[in-house]
DNA sequence: GCTTGCTAGGCACTTTGGTC
DNA sequence: GACCAAAGTGCCTAGCAAGC
């Protein structure tokens, strides 16, 4: 019996040591192949994945400068083809799988010279082996028991590129060797009708994108444009044309981690809260950094990469040619709206006597609040979807363009109008009330403290608990109902104004000074 | 009197910003 | 980082008015 024991542990023993030794050859193997690729040309280009239905067919975009590469996997469990077409510059390579119980054939015609591969082996256990000997390197596709782990290596002049797809039914991982860093670039997909997360260590940055596709029966898009250069063009794009916060902006490798934004205004002084977020490089996971300096303090700013305070305070009132911003620890939003508290960016100089009110008013302001957001987009001129009244003292919203995405582009979270309106009764705002029948596709809403010509009023504008009504009393059922009136008499007999009160769908403002 | 549609408001939960 | 307060958001219900 001992004897018996001693001998089943030398087996297993032996068996451990055999499987260990494969490891390591392996991953010596592939050692050798992640360094032999560090020495390659990388590949910047944007890259677009598109996983359909899991069940469907699957198909995987990656147009990059050397070539579009466009692979085609259907069902593994179904017996349809798999087409992998790799046009390039040089070549077209076309590669047919039928049923995988059945010949594989594939087909790299080439100026050089016609590949063909068969794969007559109709039994599934047994490896096969496709080489395709071309000019410049051979070219090895291995593929085991499709029932168990499959693995395609293409060594290629360019870029080797390892490819491990063990079980369909299990988790799914491809490697891709990053030429400019010893880190390999890992792509993981578990159970198809889990979460599966891609992770690509950009070369260029410190910091890893991840992309994760919940939802198995969806269309999946990653895109990762990844020149940063192009990021900064589209940021400044949006700044130059936009003083709103791009809310649309939901993918935060649209725009690149650090970034200068030309600045055309003078830097205001700010408070202890604001020089938090004049520090380079917080500890703090959700405070940004800005760094805005003069043509002097830029050179200090270079040498050192750290802003002190004094530095930020002799910036104070001075012409600022640059801020530099880090979107990597905060939202997209959160970084235009600071922004935005330094300067309008690239906009157009207010009156004197207007942008001093409008100064006082943000330095006292949260500009993330609601009624800071609701201000800006009143005074908005190229928005006529909500205005002033002709007498200035209420807004005049059109609630048929809110409801298509008008929201959630201009700082708000969400886009529905339900929740806007929850918003101006919290701050106790007061409707117009239409005449019976009317189904206003307009609203107008009143508050005291809203009124174009006195922005002063704006730090009082407050949420309202019971106790609200602040000069309420102005707005009795039978004035607001008076109002609605005029509203209605306005729109009717101004011939520049189209105004169907009924569904509003021609609503037509040509003036925003209604 | 009942149904329907709309509005106002309560409540819970999440997010954000400030303080220590 | 923990804690707290304010703000934002979604869901729900009560109340009201109009229509049938």
């Amino acid at each position: 019996m001992k004897e018996e024991l001693e001998h089943r542990y030398q087996e297993s023993q032996s068996l451990r040591e055999h499987e260990e030794a494969k490891t390591k050859e392996e991953i010596q193997r592939r050692s050798e192949a992640i360094l032999q690729l560090e020495r390659l040309p990388a590949d910047y280009q944007e890259r677009v994945a598109i996983f359909p239905n899991p069940n469907q067919e699957r198909v995987a975009i990656f147009p990059n400068p050397n070539q579009e590469r466009v692979a085609i996997f259907p069902n593994p469990n179904q017996e349809r083809e798999r087409v992998a077409i790799f046009p390039n510059p040089n070549q077209e390579r076309v590669a047919i799988f039928p049923n995988p119980n059945q010949e594989r054939v594939a087909i790299f015609p080439n100026p050089n010279q016609e590949r063909v591969a068969i794969f007559p082996n109709p039994n599934p256990n047994q490896e096969r082996v496709a080489i395709f000997r071309n000019p410049n390197q051979e070219r090895v596709a291995i593929f085991p028991n499709p029932n168990q782990e499959r693995a395609a290596i293409f060594p290629n002049p360019n870029q080797e590129k390892a490819a491990i797809f063990p079980n369909p039914n299990h988790e799914r991982v491809a490697i891709f060797p990053n030429p400019n860093r010893k880190e390999e670039r890992a792509a993981i997909f578990p159970n198809p009708n889990q979460e599966r997360v891609a992770i690509f260590p950009n070369p260029n940055q410190e910091r890893e994108r991840v992309a994760i596709f919940p939802n198995p029966n969806q269309e999946r898009v990653a895109i990762f444009p990844n020149p940063n250069q192009e990021r900064a063009a589209i940021f400044s794009t949006y700044c130059r044309d936009k003083i709103t916060a791009p809310s649309h902006i939901t993918n935060m490798d649209e725009i690149p981690p650090t970034f200068n934004i030309p600045l055309t205004h003078k830097v205001e002084k700010k408070g202890p809260a604001w020089w938090r977020y004049a520090q380079w490089g917080t500890r703090s996971h959700r405070s940004p950094w800005f760094s805005a300096a003069t043509e002097t303090d830029r050179a200090l700013d270079d040498r050192r990469r750290t802003l002190l305070h004094k530095d930020y305070l002799a910036t104070a009132g001075k012409l600022c040619h640059h801020m530099r911003a880090d979107c990597r620890r905060m939202g997209y939003d959160t970084v235009f709206m600071y922004c935005k508290s330094f300067h309008k960016i690239n906009a157009e100089a207010e009156p004197v006597d207007q942008n001093q009110k409008m100064q006082k008013m943000q330095l006292s302001l949260n500009v993330n609040i609601f009624p800071t957001k609701l201000w800006r987009l009143v005074n908005d001129g190229d928005i006529d979807t909500i205005v002033w009244n002709q007498q200035g003292d209420g807004i005049i919203i059109k609630k048929g363009l809110m409801e298509k995405g008008f929201l959630s582009l201009n700082g708000f979270k969400d886009s529905r109008f339900s929740s806007f309106g929850r918003q101006l009764k919290l701050y106790g705002f007061k409707r117009s009330r239409p005449f019976n029948g009317d189904k206003p596709n307009i609203l107008q809403y009143f508050h005291p403290h809203f009124q174009r010509r006195r922005p002063e009023l704006l730090p009082l504008l407050r949420r309202c608990d019971k106790k609200c009504g602040v000069g309420m009393k102005n707005y009795s059922k039978d004035h607001l109902t008076e109002r609605w009136r005029d509203l209605r008499n306005l729109y009717d007999t101004d011939d520049s104004i189209d105004v169907n009160l009924n569904n509003g769908e021609s609503l037509n403002v040509h003036s925003k000074e209604i």
